[in-house]
DNA sequence: ACCTGAACACCGTTCAAGT
DNA sequence: ACCTGAACACCGTTCAAGT
């Protein structure tokens, strides 16, 4: 009868993971023990071992079932073929990360830190961010294509990239200092290398 | 006679932390323990503690001492109130990160993940970043008077910020997934938010 | 004054023993 | 089939004992 037992097994790990998360948001990713995701839980250490590897793999089931971002809303505005320009796609990227269904920024930063030398929570990382970074690069396309014909899947690619790249920063910092909005961030940023700058028109 | 004791102190400190860098730089920060720095700068661990409060006071001191930044090129590129642009100015604090007496990005970004539990980590680290940005604040001056006279001040502030947010995710992104190098960072900036696309001219 | 190394409480991990 | 909890090697920290 496997399929019970597997179904039981999916309820332990979804279980387990979920009173992980709560020890992880309340102590940190390094001051968190299986003692304490045990108690929360309700189980004993051991169970852990009996649903996981170990401690790493069970970072790994976290980051693979609680980090996935939403990257529906994003593939919808890439629908249709509407330009959205990189500020007007950063908007919901940034939003997203405030998703409260999502761990908190803290815990991600802590998540990246560990995987510097965890090769296998790195490449889960790293398969999620690219599959965030795809949807960017579709949505992207349409205003890429208007700069430059015959290279809007370069620029859409790069354009990708760093708007992620951006957003990382923006992750990190805000973890670590908090010292802007993503809409104070997002305007900093075009008045840094936007277009115009900004209050020459009612200045002069 | 405590000058003799000072100084053989200081230069123990540094020794330590010289040995401590090394072995991180190799394990990574969370996998590096005691044993293996005294083994590395050939003291025993009892040794540690004479000189060191615990491995927290030691990993403070690597910060103080060893991730200092070096501001003086941005300090003086702003002498002369020539008028630098945000991207001329990114490109040296980009520069900055690959110093060679610098510690490598992955371990900045690992004490970043220990700031956020550490709360006197934390302020080493917010003070240093704090002095980087007054130097980018300064040295944009010139442009954000430019830009709209009577709000220069606020504007570079929110500029300078932007611009280490911006640089924070550089360092991010190129220690976990090396996605682009500084140069290709802010020509893809300046495609996606800069005055005119990219390749217009030439495709025409 | 400075250093050593055994002792302590804890951690992640294993595994014989239970149900 | 699943779980428990004692045992193990390790970690950071302390401290009596050395020089």
């Amino acid at each position: 009868m496997p399929r019970v037992t597997d179904a039981h097994r999916q309820a332990r790990r979804d279980q387990i993971a979920q009173a992980a998360l709560r020890v992880l948001k309340r102590n940190g990713v390094s001051d968190t023990s299986l003692a304490q995701i045990a108690d929360e839980c309700g189980l004993s250490i051991g169970a852990i071992y009996v649903n996981f590897e170990n401690k790493a793999d069970l970072a790994r089931f976290i980051a693979t079932r609680l980090f996935a971002w939403r990257i529906e809303e994003l593939d919808g505005l890439a629908e249709g073929g509407a330009v959205r320009t990189p500020a007007e796609l950063m908007r919901p990227l940034l939003a997203s990360m405030f998703d409260e269904n999502r761990p908190p920024l803290p815990v991600i930063l802590q998540f990246w830190s560990k995987a510097l030398v965890d090769p296998e929570l790195h490449a889960v990382l790293a398969e999620q961010v690219d599959a965030l970074r795809g949807s960017l690069e579709r949505a992207l396309r349409p205003w890429a294509d208007g700069c430059s014909a015959g290279e809007g899947a370069a620029l859409a690619s790069r354009v990708a990239q760093t708007c992620l790249i951006m957003a990382q920063g923006f992750l990190a910092n805000r973890s670590l200092f908090g010292w802007m909005s993503a809409e104070q961030y997002l305007d900093a940023v075009l008045a840094a290398f936007g277009p115009a700058p900004l209050g020459v028109s009612a200045k002069g």
